[in-house]
DNA sequence: TGAACATGTTTACAACTGTGCACATTATGT
DNA sequence: ACATAATGTGCACAGTTGTAAACATGTTCA
């Protein structure tokens, strides 16, 4: 992890200079002479999930100019590094594989065999809270705007699916169930979570009390989807 | 149902003109006295579905004009009408209850005992397939864009799932379950429901063999459920 | 009949959009 | 060290946007 930017008060205008500037002042040799300083692409990348959290409208509402606004980059800039607005929106879901990827590890982390369910949701919801931006990006995208992006998505989330799904397999703990069967739960598992981000985020900033009601639901439906998986009879 | 309009091709414009005169000929003793022939409103409600399937993008990539255009209307005209675009898309929601509630009424015509999940599931798909701008627009918008549009598709499928959760009490097949523990499996349903016509509506146009994998693929999706719901106790 | 109202049109404008072009600066590799 | 490529800037331009203003038409009602 190399980031230690701060995420850039909303008001506040970053105004390239000035961060050209600052990182002078810890940059008297250069760190990695390799390659070529390409960081605006990663101010582009933040400018877009912190206009889609600020604005409604996700991808679709926002505009070239907006996005390298928000980045303190001149519109033509937005060239050098994407030639679209798409292929923008490409890259930041490709930025959140990574976010995905940690949230999959401490899920694993906490798997002990009692509360497994309880906390898994505890985890996914948490994630969801603290990456706010990334995660209105992908419920939006997911069915709206471009199908690159909803491909892209989707290929994201059926990853992390595959994976539960191959972790219930190892748990051997619905050992009458097929591969097949076992995706298909995941799959179910990971839709009504991703159903529930939605509602998460629409919560009004910072409400424990119903954050807390939300964690309850989506348990129970946990619980009532395994007791259909224990039940499961290949044969049906 | 009193719509016999055409879908208007794509190319075509219709001319505000020209539709005066078509409907000056069916016209020579006028309809309804009442209400000042207010028709454009429903045409401004067609372009907007019109161009939502067209384009992609839902509400938050249309324009003003793209609409009032496609309605075959001058931009100014919008205002007599609508205040916003978002009032817009209010009505274009409104609209949907329509289709929901034929939806609704054609299930509860269907269900005999046996096979009442795939009629069900059947009846489904159809009515997403032959609604495609409407479910496009219900998909999309319900985690996207505006949040009074949010609310008000929210409370259409909240609605319906009541409906559908007050027939589970009806039905009295899961008689161990509390009112609320059915409206969570009834709220479960739904969200799977909606979360695979996502899925529908990105298959390729009309493609009978994986429309048919996907029913298979949610019929399998409602057993487990289902079997979850059977052997559900309350004390849990 | 004629006044009030509802509904539409045309014209106009300022703001914003994407992007081409010429140019400045910095980094890299021989 | 110097040519080349990468990365940034400013300016310009034409197209699109939302919406205000003034005006035309047709409908309703006393």
């Amino acid at each position: 992890m190399k980031d230690d930017e701060q995420k850039t008060e909303k008001a506040r205008k970053p105004s390239r200079k000035e961060r050209r500037e600052a990182e002078k002042k810890k940059m008297d040799k250069p760190e990695k002479p390799s390659k070529t300083r390409g960081d605006t692409r990663q101010h582009l990348i933040d400018a877009t999930l912190e206009r889609i959290e600020a604005d409604k409208n996700g991808m679709a509402g926002l505009s070239l100019r907006e996005v390298t606004k928000a980045a303190g980059v001149s519109p033509t800039a937005f060239y050098r590094h994407f030639a679209d607005l798409e292929e923008l929106g490409l890259a930041v879901v490709e930025e959140s594989s990574g976010m995905l990827r940690r949230m999959l590890r401490d899920v694993r982390k906490a798997e002990s065999p009692a509360d497994m369910i309880s906390k898994s949701v505890e985890i996914f919801v948490r994630y969801v809270l603290e990456n706010r931006a990334l995660w209105l990006m992908l419920t939006r995208e997911r069915v709206g705007g471009s199908a690159r992006i909803r491909a892209a998505i989707r290929n994201q989330i059926t990853h992390y699916s595959t994976e539960l799904a191959s972790d219930l397999r190892l748990l051997n703990v619905l050992p009458q169930m097929t591969q097949s069967d076992l995706q298909r739960l995941a799959n179910m598992v990971i839709a009504l979570a991703v159903n529930s981000a939605a509602d998460i985020l629409d919560l009004p900033t910072d409400q424990p009390r119903e954050a807390k009601e939300l964690i309850d639901y989506l348990n129970r439906q946990m619980q009532i989807l395994i007791l259909g998986a224990i039940n499961w009879k290949p044969s049906a």
